[in-house]
DNA sequence: CATGTTTATCGTAATACTGCAATATTAAAT
DNA sequence: ATTTAATATTGCAGTATTACGATAAACATG
């Protein structure tokens, strides 16, 4: 089938599954580790960073944007990206919140 | 071509695509969910939680064995299933590395 | 306005993922 | 040794993802 049943599940668990899902591919988490190493946003610069052609690029720069990941406003005729910083404190919250949960677990456990 | 072309990045960046990739389901996020839920590991039980027949959650549990996010041992006839926190703490590592750099360029951008 | 630059979209091919019925495997219990 | 219970594997259908060439759209500049 290749569809998901989402609507079986939380929306908390769609949600980080959304999520995990936009980082799931090397070359997002690639242009994610170049706009957190520039000092600043990046206008264009993106695609020569990466060994994928351009609209392979430009999907994953829109797939990273529909997860709300990352940022993007027209600037002149490029387009600036950002990291969208509420978005990876929600996905920490996540995380930390599991950590909670299996620090009262240890040694409860094999 | 649907296959991603892994040698063009870092180990790094494949690490966390292949971790965040597995949590890239939500029936997976629940398992994990389920595993932080219950006061111990799951030998058996986890078909019984999700809306999903018995193979599909199988299948589920096996990639989540191989991205490494949780272990399972035979115990008699049935398995003993818990979250590896390594892992979890290896992804937690990652994004609290992100979180410096972002607090660092604070300011600096869009 | 014509041209070049930058980014997005379309179309398409190859591959991966999701889900399940049927079946196999494994180990306990009778 | 059979039966029962719990998981895994196989095979298949349907869908999604990945990648890219070709093309379009938007804008700045000469």
């Amino acid at each position: 089938m290749g569809a998901s049943k989402t609507d079986h599940f939380t929306d908390k668990q769609n949600e980080l599954a959304t999520l995990a899902k936009a980082l799931g591919h090397p070359a997002r988490v690639a242009i994610i580790d170049y706009l957190l190493k520039v000092d600043a946003c990046i206008c264009g610069d993106i695609v020569n960073e990466l060994p994928l052609a351009q609209p392979t690029v430009s999907q994953h720069l829109k797939e990273l944007k529909n997860a709300g990941l990352i940022k993007g406003e027209i600037e002149g005729n490029s387009i600036c990206y950002c990291i969208d910083e509420k978005t990876f404190s929600k996905l920490q919250n996540f995380f930390s919140r599991m950590a909670v949960k299996m620090e009262k677990k240890k040694n409860n456990c094999c």
